[in-house]
DNA sequence: CTGTGATTTCTACGAGTCGTAGAAGTCTAA
DNA sequence: TTAGACTTCTACGACTCGTAGAAATCACAG
């Protein structure tokens, strides 16, 4: 599944984002609007956004529409599945995944833990 | 928490299936025979091992020993704990943790599952 | 003491990834 | 047809990681 750098995890982020497909420079103006104020570094140049998004394509991360002029870049996974994939891939290294499971609930949230109880069919206030 | 690379995952395997600290040469025994018949490449050199070992340390993966002469390493965390850390940073990445965790649960084997709900039936059977 | 073998540290290279972006090519609308 | 927008190509520098030789250090036998 792969790692992400810094900047092409940013540009994920505008992509889950976003309700539709977005231009290499739209992707670029919304990096710099939501980054305003905690961005250090100047905003890139457009041909690196357009660089990191051809590395995203063959990583598999986005796919774009060749069709329409400027190209438009959608996200492959939603971000909810591809964390949880990335989840999985963590867990699925270790031979204990038991062991690993405990230690992972022992760190949740209450809320969290709600969640998953709820998910997992977990009778905590049985008024049945 | 930083990834890790291939030989550091190995070297940091045996280090957590040991019960005892190793020495750099126990390691790369060790290494070498698990890794019988599944490895492709000849085994890493002593000084490779060393390194990789250092490198280790200074990401404060492993602690070493000096005091005794063949200085001797030990696994700073456990793999379940390394692991369950991992996913949880994996989880925090996310602004929409529910979300991640809605997948996450779609995925796991039904055994998972009845662990995860031990662990949380555990924690919330306040039927009182 | 002192040499020798084991052990450790220092140094470095090559492959790979990633942010960076210029230069050159391609396309579309006027 | 042509200027400007857009894309591709190419490349560099920083960084990580496997790799390991060379040099320094250490401990013990004689």
């Amino acid at each position: 599944m792969a790692n992400l750098g810094v900047l092409e995890r940013l540009l994920m982020n505008v992509l889950w984002d976003s309700p539709a497909p977005l231009t290499a420079n739209e992707l670029k103006e919304s990096l710099v609007r939501r980054e305003r104020g905690a961005m250090p570094t100047k905003p890139p140049a457009t041909t690196t956004v357009l660089t990191v998004l051809s590395r995203l394509e063959t990583k598999g991360f986005v796919t774009r529409d060749r069709s329409v002029r400027p190209h438009a870049y959608t996200a492959v996974m939603t971000r909810a599945t591809h964390t949880a994939g990335l989840m999985h891939e963590v867990l699925g290294q270790v031979p204990d995944r038991q062991a690993a499971l405990v230690r992972f609930i022992g760190g949740v949230t209450p809320q969290e833990a709600d969640t998953l109880r709820q998910l997992l069919g977990v009778v905590n206030s049985d008024n049945a």
